[in-house]
DNA sequence: CACTTTATACTGTATGTTGCAGTAAAGTCA
DNA sequence: TGACTTTACTGCAACATACAGTATAAAGTG
C-alpha cells in the first residue's frame, strides 16, 4: 500500500466510483496535493480489490461496460490505520527553477522564457481554484458537508500561487538588470539579497527606503 | 534523455565529479528544484557516458576505486539544445495536504499532527537555506561566479517556506475552532474564506477590521 | 443522413524512478 | 582491536508515467 493507494481509498470512502470517474475526480481535486497519472488511477482500485479493501462489479450502462469500485470494511480499517502513520516529506518538482539554477548555460531570453512558462502553468491552476471557489458559493460542492476541508485546502493553493507569481515578477526584474547570465557572481544586489536571506528576511518586501527602485 | 539527465549533465558542465560526489552535490542544491534519489544520481552519469555525452574513467584513490565523469562536447551541445525546449509544468507532492483533504477520516489530532510534521519538514529545509546563505557571505560558494544564480534561486525557497509556515499557523487556528473534523460543511467562517478566494483574495491577510479574532 | 469530432472506458508495454538490501574497503574513535 | 562511520558503489523488485492502442456511443456539422 502506497500513499497513492490510500488517496484512492479515501475517494472510495466518499462513494463508489468507476475507474474512469476516479481519473476525473483526481484531476479536479487530488492533483493539487498528490498529482498522479491517469494510468495509475485505473490501476490502483484494481489493486485495492485484490487486497480486499474494495470490491469491483461490472455495470452495463447503455451498451458499454464499466467497473464500479466500492470500499469494504477492511478498506475503511486500512484508511483509519493510515491516519496515524508519519506523513511523507513534501516534494517540489520545478523544472523552471532548475533552468534558473543553470541559467548560465543559456541566454537571458532562455531563463525569462522558462519563467514565463512557469507563470502560465501556475496561472492556470490559480484560475481553476478561483473558479472552483465561485462554484462552491453557488452550492456546487459535490460533497457539501466536506466544504470546510476543501476550502481550507484551497487557501493553501491560493497563498502558494500568489507567492510564486510575486516571486516571478521579482526574478524578472532582477534578471532584466543582468547584462548576461554568466559569471556575475556576488554583485552588490546579490550581496544585499544574501545578507537578507542569511537573516531570514525577504528581499521581496520593500526595505526601509533602501530599495525603492 | 530525461530532465534528470540534463540536471546531471549541467552539474558535469561545472567540473568532473564522481558518482558519489554527484549524489552529495544533488543533496545540497538540486534537491530544492529537482529532488531525485541517490540511486538515480549513480545511474544517470552511466547513461550519459553510454550516450557519449560524458566520459568515465576509473581513478585509484588510496586502495578504493571510483568513477570520474567528465562532460564531452556532444554533452555540452545537448545541454545547449535543452535550454530552448519547453519546461515541464511544476509538481507539488504534499502528503500532509492529502491528509487535510481527507481529515474527516480521522481526529482533529491526526490532522494537527500532519501539520506539525509538514512544519518540521519545511523548517529543516528553511534552516538549511538560511545557513547556506550565511556561508555564501563568508565566501563559501563552491563556484563563486555562479553566486547570482544560487541566491536568486534561494529567494524563491525562502518566500515559499515563509508562506507555508504562515499558512500552517492559519490552518492550525482554523482547525482549533472546529468541534470535530466531520460534516461541518459551509460554516460562516468557511463561507467568508470561500468568498475571499472566489475574488482571489487571501484569507490570511488581515481584513478591514472584520477579522481580528 | 453520412461524416467527423468528442467523450466514455479502459489495457499493454516500455521506460523512468525509488527503496532497500548487499558488498567492501578505508578512516575514526574508545 | 573492535565497533562505528564514511566512502563508493551495484542488483533488483516494486512503484509510476507516457504513449499507443482498442472500442463504443453521443453530439455536432454539412
Amino acid at each position: 500500500m502506497t500513499t497513492s493507494s490510500y488517496a484512492v481509498l479515501a475517494l472510495l470512502d466518499l462513494k463508489p466510483w468507476t475507474g474512469y470517474e476516479l481519473t476525473h475526480q483526481a484531476q479536479r481535486s487530488l492533483r493539487y496535493a498528490w498529482p498522479k497519472s491517469e494510468r495509475l488511477l485505473y490501476s490502483e482500485p484494481k489493486k485495492l480489490a485484490e487486497l480486499g479493501f474494495a470490491t469491483s462489479h461490472v455495470e452495463e450502462s447503455g451498451g458499454r461496460t464499466r467497473n464500479v469500485y466500492t470500499i469494504t470494511d477492511e478498506g475503511r480499517q486500512a484508511l483509519n490505520d493510515w491516519t496515524s502513520t508519519r506523513t511523507q516529506p513534501p516534494r517540489f518538482e520545478i523544472e523552471a527553477l532548475l533552468r534558473l539554477l543553470f541559467a548560465d548555460h543559456g541566454s537571458r531570453q532562455d531563463v525569462l522564457r522558462a519563467l514565463d512558462e512557469f507563470e502560465s502553468d501556475i496561472d492556470q491552476h490559480h484560475q481553476a481554484i478561483v473558479e472552483l471557489m465561485g462554484s462552491y458559493l453557488d452550492g456546487g460542492h459535490p460533497f457539501p458537508q466536506r466544504t470546510h476541508l476543501s476550502v481550507l485546502f484551497a487557501t493553501f493553493q491560493i497563498e502558494i500561487f500568489k507567492t510564486i507569481e510575486r516571486w516571478i515578477e521579482f526574478a524578472r526584474d532582477e534578471i532584466d538588470d543582468w547584462p548576461t547570465t554568466q559569471d556575475l557572481g556576488m554583485t552588490p544586489r546579490t550581496e544585499s539579497f544574501t545578507r537578507l536571506l542569511a537573516h531570514d528576511q525577504s528581499p521581496l518586501d520593500p526595505q526601509d527606503g533602501s530599495r525603492n527602485v
